[in-house]
DNA sequence: GCAACTAGGATTGTGAACAATTTGTGTTAC
DNA sequence: GTAACACAAATTGTTCACAATCCTAGTTGC
């Protein structure tokens, strides 16, 4: 797409989710203006924007005279947050199950094909990602903006609460769980989908605990990926 | 609440989030920051940020160098929001309905019957603004702070679209609508509640009509009430 | 040694001036 | 009379300096 120009704001809005579901960005990290400025060679206006569109996302927190913090999720807010993918995740389901023209499959196939990869050489950020990804190209499927623009906030709290209080063995069985989910969808079975889905986001749900959690790493030196 | 300082911004967001529910200001309103910051006596940089919130709320509509517009639902749009709406509010419904300690159902009554008196006297956008008011009073018992937060959006882009493309006689039947599913809600019969709203929502999307549109008022003179 | 207080530095918040873009108006050419 | 152009006014976008607030370190008093 020529002129096609991405803003300062939207790479470091990218940049900083990005790190966030890689794990590399830990809740409670302080996001300084002037770091981040300095960070992306940009005008403070800018970083000010990128934060508080993150804020939005429910990802960043704003203390007021105290800067913007990534948010350190609740064990109530992660409930909720679950429970609102499986009410959103479920009626997608039934979108594309039940879509007049047989959407192409192809695409989730090969994240699927990733996760496993990524799963095998134990890449783990790797694979949370791909995940994400996975439920994010559903949502695409599913031809609602709503449900789709909900789902990506979602995910990325969902991202940010597995890199705070997940196990190390939840996404062993992701892989299969996707490749289930797909191909109940395929044989246009909306019951079969939506029960895989939900056995799925279960599974998901039952790695969290709360009682371990990692501690929130401090500063952002070499955290953010530049873009 | 002693040092409970209301910022000019939320006063502005409000506001304007009202008149839109109350069908003052209309789709396609062009809302400057001079215009603004004037009415609200306060400077443009705030007026900004106001707008920056209603845009991420999906109710305003912001192009590059021209400025802030009530967006102008499309029928498509419509469509997703009213799905969006059923797949939230569904599961509202089952937490109400099977939450551990009884909730306070006073409140939603109260506001039936002042949706009734509002219809009676053929006080449209007092009718909208209350049938709305009834499904954030249900969201707050759902206890979800996600599903809360959404709903929130939902039913103002909800007021928005039936403001533009509503018919007459959508808010006759919302009142009785209502008093069913609480009713349900109250015999803790999730699957009847599901029932009621599912059939409410239909109602009210089946109210609008994409063929006769109202046109779009353009100024904003004394559409803002100030708060 | 410990607590409270104070000054310094750093960070966030605000407002106003300046720049860039668009819109509306009036003029001119055809 | 219409279309194209040019200029002026208004509006949005950006930058920067200054004000307000918070955190840290150091000091004093007990």
């Amino acid at each position: 797409m020529p002129g096609m120009t991405t803003t300062p704001e939207q790479i470091i809005v990218d940049s900083i989710l990005d790190s966030i579901a890689d794990q590399k960005l830990r809740a409670g990290t302080k996001l300084g203006e002037q770091s981040l400025s300095e960070i992306f060679s940009c005008n403070r206006t800018q970083v000010r924007r990128a934060l508080a569109t993150l804020t939005g996302y429910q990802v960043v927190e704003h203390i007021p005279n105290r800067g913007a913090f990534v948010v350190t999720p609740s064990e109530r807010g992660a409930r909720d947050v679950f429970q609102a993918r499986q009410a959103i995740e479920l009626t997608i389901c039934e979108n594309v199950a039940q879509s007049e023209n047989l959407p192409d499959f192809a695409p989730l196939y090969e994240n699927i094909e990733a996760e496993g990869r990524a799963i095998a050489s134990g890449n783990r950020p790797e694979a949370i990602r791909l995940s994400r990804k996975f439920h994010l190209i559903l949502a695409a499927l599913g031809e609602n903006s709503v449900l789709e623009r909900y789902l990506e906030e979602l995910t990325m709290r969902s991202s940010l609460i597995l890199g705070l209080y997940g196990g190390d063995t939840e996404s062993q069985c992701a892989s299969e769980d996707h490749r289930r989910i797909v191909a109940a969808l395929e044989a246009r079975d909306t019951q079969a989908a939506q029960s895989e889905m939900r056995t799925h986001l279960r599974h998901i749900e039952a790695a969290v605990d709360f009682s371990g959690a990692r501690k929130p790493t401090g500063a952002l030196s070499g955290l953010l990926t530049r873009r």
